[in-house]
RNA sequence: GGCGGCGUACCCAAGUGGUUAAGGGAGAGGUCUGCAAAACCUCGAUGCGGCGGUUCGAAUCCGCCCGCCGCCUCCA
């Protein structure tokens, strides 16, 4: 069986069937750009960076659009704030989300289109829209109306009626149905402003994201994603829009993530609760956060703990110690073909929705052979075996340095933050190794001792002493 | 009020009708070791929030109840 989707249009798994055989085009949500990113938006990103390392994987030509929202109310409150224009905040918090997605290891898409770039497309699909009596102006604002749009609803799976009787927006008195949108909003004094048929405005939130996915990625495309908030309102209106202008479907799959909390609790600035990015990569390897979002599925709520992390941590250092081993024991894991049963297993769990924290089960039960047969002196099959845990590492974004490489880093970074010297812990192992050589292993005990009170392991292998951390 | 989700061992977390309920962490015992560590082996929920029901058979379907959460407003 092939690949299977939860898709949000029918609430159910569908056999995943690309426009194109051979091709899929999948459009992402990306960022407003008015502050840093944070986890919440790591999980997103990570979960879309695997659907797309994982389409790759299987063999498709993935063309990935990924946007940038630089220009909105918030960005503009933020420039007010910072007596700076919104084009420097935006600049700013593309910079940093530019390092940001580096940093988590995210594969760059195809696209990374911006809203501003796009002021031209997006008049032109609200003119289309007003050709087909589907947008009306009221001064200097255009509007939607949601009534015109037989099908609104169907991906939050609410009717105009409901929402209505549930809509707590303060209400623009001079819109026909509170629920009705803005696809243009005249610009106020001190807002940027674009030329248009309708005056000097800019673009409402929805209609950039209809704009640019199309202008990429033809309509319909495959495989439309974001986070679970974003169902409603902000797709169910792309949707609106976009069918409305076309007649045809905007995307063929919808897909979201669901949301992460931090001690149960929603995370929130008024809460205080929330963690950069930044914040997080400071302390953790990214691979760290990255194991920990796949080590639940995507569509389901996650709780962030920093335990949690620690303990992923630990456990993508394992997954890199047994590579070293393989690669310390065999001429190169690269060149070997990678052994097809085991390539099938990890296409068996991921055809089932992305199911990421089965094929990490896999990962583990591979990284328990390997270690066993590294421990019998076996190297029949190895280098396979190894090559194929290596490709489905890589199709989950783990495994993406190479392991001498990732171990060091992460003793470095522990070694920074404890405040101590590398040369100090060789020296006391150097001096514990002497004690030993002499058989004065109280001196060599007390001195694991003291490096253990320093959070240092100590392993005694044939090959002399290393250290690692506890 | 409307719509939706969740509750699986000490912790995290898969599993949505059928042999022994994945995997990781912690824990216990063992192999190895001067002793350790790492690695490996073994053990670990007769039970999946509670109570009923459907069924030859349910964590998995249905009903009720308890607890937690999300969306309906900007939000990944």
């Amino acid at each position: 069986m092939g690949l299977q989707i939860y898709n949000t249009l029918s609430a159910s798994k569908e056999e995943f069937v690309p426009l194109n055989p051979w091709e899929v085009r999948i459009y992402v949500c990306g960022v407003t750009v008015y502050d840093s990113s944070h986890i919440g938006h790591a999980r997103a990103l990570l979960t879309f960076d695997v659907v797309y390392r994982y389409l790759r994987f299987v063999g498709y030509r993935v063309t990935f659009v990924r946007n940038f929202t630089d220009l909105d109310d918030k960005i503009i409150d933020r420039a007010r704030q910072e007596g700076t224009t919104c084009d420097a905040i935006a600049a700013r918090y593309i910079g940093e989300f530019n390092r940001d997605s580096k940093a988590l290891g995210l594969l760059p898409p195809a696209h990374e289109p911006k809203a501003t770039e796009h002021i031209a497309e997006i008049i032109a699909l609200i003119r289309r829209l007003e050709e087909k009596g589907m947008a009306y102006q009221i001064d200097g604002d255009v509007f939607f109306p949601v009534e015109r749009f037989p099908g609104y609803g169907k991906l939050s799976r609410r009717n105009l009626g409901e929402l209505e009787a549930g809509a707590r927006i303060e209400v623009d008195e001079r819109k026909r149905s509170p629920l009705d949108f803005a696809l243009w909003k005249g610009s106020k004094e001190g807002e940027p402003w674009w030329e248009s048929p309708w005056g000097k405005g800019r673009p409402g939130w929805h209609v950039e994201c209809s704009a640019m996915s199309t202008k990429y990625l033809g309509q319909p495309f495959d495989i439309h994603g974001g986070g679970l908030d974003l169902v409603f309102p902000h797709h169910e209106n792309e949707i609106a829009q976009s069918e409305g202008a076309f007649a045809r479907p905007l995307a063929r799959y919808w897909m979201h993530n669901g949301f992460l909390n931090i001690n149960r609790e929603k995370m929130s600035k008024s809460l205080g609760n929330i963690f950069t990015i930044q914040e997080i990569l400071a302390a953790r390897e990214a691979e760290a956060l990255r194991h920990y979002f796949l080590s639940s599925h995507y569509r389901s709520p996650l709780d962030f703990s920093a335990q949690g992390l620690e303990e992923a941590e630990r456990s993508v250092g394992r997954i890199y110690e047994t590579m070293d081993r393989v690669e310390q024991a065999t001429a190169s894991p690269d060149s070997a073909t990678p052994d097809s049963t085991l390539l099938e297993a990890f296409r068996q769990e991921m055809n089932d929705d992305f199911n990421t924290p089965r094929a990490i089960a896999l990962i583990f039960e591979e990284v328990r052979s390997l270690n066993r047969l590294l421990d019998e002196d076996k190297t029949e099959g190895l280098a396979g075996r190894a090559a194929a845990l290596k490709a489905m590492a890589e199709a989950l974004g783990l495994l993406q340095r190479s392991p001498p490489v990732f171990l060091k880093s992460r003793r470095q970074r522990w070694i920074e933050k404890q405040g101590l010297s590398e040369a100090g812990i060789e020296e006391l192992i150097a001096l514990r190794d002497r004690a030993r050589r002499e058989k004065r292993y109280q001196e060599a005990d007390r001195i694991r001792e003291k490096l253990g009170e320093m959070g240092i392991a100590l392993e005694d292998t044939p090959g002399g002493t290393v250290w690692k951390l506890r």
